[in-house]
DNA sequence: AATGAATGAGTTTTCATTCAT
DNA sequence: AATGAATGAAAACTCATTCAT
């Protein structure tokens, strides 16, 4: 079934993962209707189940598709041999603002997972949330750490930053919802480097 | 119509609530029905709509109600002339935390509730989200950022303090979450306390 | 019940009956509401419903109110001994206008009423107008049919004048309903007159 | 959607627009539900709602079908050539009669609607009433009025005239309902002619 | 493979009537 | 007698999913 779907040239799936997804972060799950999916799609009621059997389904297709994306370009931007955690972590953002960016849905679509209830799509939202887990060793790995001042707790230190880029990139997504102009990424990605060197020279030892 | 649910004595219209909050919390504004929340709470189907009019109503009403709790709790611990940061931090969290314990939905409600898509909704949560920031300009006023070191950029700073403690709470509740477990708060308002001593280190100067 | 009713005073007694006749009116059987009605007239439910009993028993009751109303004052303007049919349509029509103008909503609910489909009222309807046919032969009662002209088919004639003025009423509601002006009775009972008078020069003889 | 409900056959669309005539002229707009209709008519609920969205919308789509039924008859046996007053009303009086005998339900709903309240239907009905005012002019239209006895008022004449066919259509209407018998409309149409002849001694000189 | 009409269980909301006070 | 809160059956409308073509 899925086969089917993959089978579709590229321009034809991207039109209806997009469609999905506007519509899902439109409406949230339940209220989006496969009837405005298909709509926004050009294709037929029939082909949506064709594809996808049935609406959990696309979405959790759907979330797949938004974390590997996410996962492909990161890895490819992050060097993992690199030593130094705010290049690393310099490397990572970009790749996410990169993928931002070519598929603005995407961010939208994530956030709004997060907040869904539905039995199914939580079910497999955590599946995949635990997956991610070791990703996230991956990303620490190698890191340098006796870079960081001697004084500071390196676990405490490392959550302050995360949920620092966390709440950050939260604030730039509601304050581009409120002024309902569309993101502009560089200059928000200007905000992060001063984030990044503000806790450079907040957490490093001085030579760095 | 709300004056009748006003009405009601105290403990009748805090089951009903709990029951609103409950069914909202586990399935989402458009999935909940009104049906599972009147048997939740042993009222009928009209007098639901005899108090609150209807299902909007219902979710704009329990909006306003976690706010105010909030609200009034958290005006309640703190001693606004009060000059050092952390201590007004403290007494903040402090207040929030109650709050938590006393009503563990609310907390699960108000999380819910920022995600949701449906109009009615989301068009409130704005209205209230914006009435809230005076709010925090109160809790900033008179603080002695003297205390600060020189160096800091005091607004970078205040903000990485913010985002981390949101941070940090939603860390908390998904960890109850999948583990299962009832929130142990006294227990995790220690791990509050000791992100409070990690900043009080890091940000004041070395007499505070 | 009803006797409950009648023991009210004159003034309370009209306020309920009129808020209940406004309210048919502006929705008609099945839509009015009996929260409406207790809202217009200023009493409470229970109160109604001790009265009347029920939605269905008030509206039989307001239908034989207003045929007792223009039964009895039709009755009063009518000279059942006058020979001459064009001055006792004229005394009736007179009759019918004044109750027109003194309750505004009898007229409106009355077209209403003849309406409905509802069960109950269906059949009260058909037993009052059943009624009220005795009442028509009163009226045709003591005639001096020697004024027509010879070659006339009385009967055909007397059914041509009163649909006649059944048209000419209607039409005059229905210009009121779209000019949304009140009616001005006075004018447009000269445009009875008008009628009555062209009636009489094309069916009486010369002489009268 | 509308488009749906006109690509059905023939046959299908006779019933689902039966069975909705037949249970609003038994119950009145508001009572009728769309549960009986679908019954009656042997489809599903989903698809009254695929063909017209609302029971608004089936409603106002009822009310053009019946209005263009008519017209269209009328237009078909009427000659606008004919010079003659009576021969032309009785061409159209003989299409209106004709549609009674093959839809007479069509009827009986038409009388209904003209008493409802419902916002939509009066919305409706009042643009509909308008827009049939030019087709009375053209009915009126290359009339020789010669014909006429020279003393008469023709405006009201004519008025007299369409009343007393408006009133004795009503009374038929009645009296069959009255009766519990289905319209014996050619024995009913003697009546109407009659009538006709009546008018013609009475307003036409001599010779015609 | 693709279409789109048809299905019907499930949901919100209304409102006449009752009944404890 | 009067009140008005509470009841729950009934009704309009939605939409994921199926299936004949």
């Amino acid at each position: 079934m899925l086969q089917t779907f993959e089978n579709l040239d590229a321009e034809k799936k991207r039109r209806i993962l997009n469609a999905a997804m506007e519509e899902f972060v439109a409406k949230g799950y339940k209220q989006a209707t496969t009837d405005d999916i298909v709509a926004r799609a050009g294709i037929s009621k029939g082909a949506l189940f064709h594809y996808f059997g049935s609406k959990d389904r696309l979405y959790v297709y759907l979330m797949d598709f938004v974390l590997d994306t996410y996962r492909r370009r990161i890895n490819e931007r992050t060097n993992f041999n690199e030593p130094d955690f705010f290049i690393r972590l310099h490397q990572m953002l970009q790749g996410k603002m990169e993928v931002s960016i070519a598929y603005p849905d995407l961010v939208a679509f994530w956030i709004k997972a997060r907040g869904e209830s539905s039995d199914i799509v939580v079910a497999h939202l955590e599946k995949r949330i635990t997956a991610l887990r070791p990703q996230m060793q991956d990303f620490l790995a190698n890191i340098d750490y006796s870079r960081f001042k001697d004084s500071l707790d390196i676990p405490k230190t490392i959550k302050v930053i995360f949920w620092t880029f966390e709440g950050l990139s939260n604030e730039i997504v509601e304050r581009a919802k409120s002024s309902q102009e569309l993101l502009n990424l560089e200059k928000e990605f200007a905000e992060v480097e001063e984030y990044i060197q503000y806790f450079r020279i907040l957490f490093y030892k001085e030579k760095w």
